[in-house]
DNA sequence: CAGAATAATGATAGCGCTACCATAAATCAC
DNA sequence: GTGATTTATGGTAGCGCTATCATTATTCTG
């Protein structure tokens, strides 16, 4: 004996069967109307309009997900959450999806790889229309899929490399070398590094490489580094400047990996009455609003990381299609002048 | 004639049944290996995922929560993601889920219950297990979803009211009273507010209305009061504290809404040569870590967003049942007395 | 050692929606 | 005015999974 139809649905949320139903229409009339898609006579959405404002239907994503193998969702992959700079991509990302079906799912990959690839494998079991995530390096499995997948695919932050479908950034290298002919030139000859030791910050890391390329270029070299365990923090910032500056006292300047960083080294300068700028360049990343607000404006690069989140998901939404060629989108960077190098 | 079965599937993805075939087992045995559920034997669930790694299987998760009615989506609305604070949230919220299998979906909702509303319209059609977001005020429409809803509901940072099934989160009003106790208790008589128009803040004003409450208990007012239109920052802040000073000379602390603002008005200071604390009492809310690199650490009030996110989400996890009694969990908060108050 | 519980597996029928094809009516081209 | 297109609608068969019920082999209870 066949089991009751419906044995195990949901009794009390209605379907698209019964918005047809109430409407005197077929469910694939009202499908089309919920979908806007297809031909339909006005009155035809009017009668189904009001079926589902007076059921209260919401429409079931799962079901129709399933049944056109796709979904709205934009699975969103950041390293972190703690650094400002990634909820700034994801609110640009946000910008761009309000007002379309789409909603961001987002995972924090603490840049490391392979964490990235379990997030990305469980994402895709949702069919997203697209992924986003950052950097251009990614395990050899997650690569794989992300060629392979029916979705696009945009890379963010960083453009010196092969995307796979969109990448959308700028030149991190090319930032850190700007740095260091800026700063050359501005007369500054003993440099400073005071990082952090996040392997997988390919980007930071990309800059440091930049800047020692305009150090050696014109005849110079970093004369100190120092380096904080994990992540960044103002507060490393401030004891790291301390620190480098106890151990090389003769600098005439230092640059942090990013502004937080950068800041308190700031700090540091005025506990100790250090002047900035003329006594010691302090130089950042990021171009953070609060930096931009100090008593003596930072000297920074302006990275443009709402306009890059915002790009991107733009950029995805032109074509459900992967195009056959890539797209490289380079956002492009400000030297912001300062007051402190 | 019947359309050829199969027509209109993903013919390169391999399904649950290409699994169970290749592991000579039944589709429903596969399954139960995948979602480890149920009694299945070592050599069987050995044959499965062994044929799962073969063919590298991603599950379908739409036809399972189709077929399941329920998904491993957690819905996360947020006001903003420009304050710090609302990342800090998220941060807790997805250290509570890696490890699941449960997934945040973000929304963001610019302090706009109407907007709120219909991300959560939007959300819902996915089925999720649990919709967190910020306060206890909600439209009708978002009240009466969240309430008939088969899903549980927490809702972060505020614990001043009626919520639907958990709260985690402080007083803000309490906050607000002993922000204004600890400064009349410090000697402080002449108080200025420096805040902003964000009118769906009820955070912001139940600490605003607390302060006031104290005040008023100690016989004080408010002298004078100035708000930046739209969002806080720092830099709005500083300004802020310059025009307020302006109006009301003789002020001899004033409060800020968070410790952004707060640090523009330490800024300005520094600018104007005012030395916190003596000439002038700086109070901020938040307790963010830049304030505390500060040369003279910032006076606040800790909240503890990372806890919030964080508690919210093991509380959800406990059980997929809304408990007959709701739960209102208090995080607290530490008065930092700083060195600006 | 019979009867009852438990462990391990499978057959079947949907979950709620949309792709695909088909049909009928209205409009168009020339 | 006749064939060709366009507009508007519907019937049907899945999408890939899991809830339910059924079945058989195994272990337990007293």
């Amino acid at each position: 004996m066949p089991r009751k139809r419906n044995a195990h649905r949901n009794a009390d949320t209605p379907t698209l069967a019964d918005v047809a139903r109430l409407a005197g229409v077929s469910d694939i009339t009202a499908s089309r109307v919920v979908r806007n898609k297809g031909p339909i006579a006005d009155a035809t959405r009017a009668k189904v309009l009001a079926a589902i404002a007076e059921l209260g239907y919401i429409p079931n994503r799962a079901a129709g997900s399933l049944a056109s193998s796709g979904s709205t969702l934009m699975s969103v992959l950041l390293p972190s959450l703690s650094n400002i700079v990634f909820p700034d991509v994801l609110r640009g990302i946000h910008t761009a999806l309000t007002e379309t079906a789409f909603q961001p799912v987002i995972g924090v990959t603490d840049y490391d790889p392979v964490i990235e690839e379990r997030i990305l494998l469980s994402f895709l079991a949702w069919q997203p229309a697209a992924v986003i995530l950052a950097g251009l390096h990614h395990t050899a499995t997650a690569r794989r899929h992300l060629e392979h997948g029916r979705f696009r695919v945009a890379e963010l932050m960083d453009i010196d490399g092969d995307p796979v479908d969109i990448a959308v950034g700028m030149s991190h290298w090319q930032a850190g070398y700007d740095t260091g002919k800026h700063l050359v030139q501005r007369g500054y000859r003993r440099f400073g590094y005071a990082g952090h030791t996040i392997a997988s910050d390919d980007r930071a890391r990309a800059r440091y490489d930049g800047l020692r390329a305009a150090l050696k270029e014109a005849g110079l070299l970093l004369i100190a580094e120092e380096r904080v365990q994990g992540g960044s923090s103002t507060l490393a910032g401030r004891h790291l400047l301390e620190a480098i500056l106890r151990k090389a006292p003769g600098l005439d300047v230092v640059v942090f990996p990013n502004d937080d960083m950068a800041m308190g080294g700031i700090f540091h300068c005025m506990h100790a009455g250090i002047t900035p700028k003329e006594q010691l360049g302090i130089f950042g990343f990021n171009g953070l609003d609060i930096g931009q607000a100090l008593p003596l404006p930072l000297s920074t690069i302006l990275s443009k990381r709402f306009l890059i989140g915002k790009t991107a998901a733009e950029k995805l939404l032109e074509s459900r299609e992967r195009p056959a060629e890539k797209t490289i989108i380079n956002t492009g960077y400000d030297i912001i002048e300062g007051a402190t190098a």
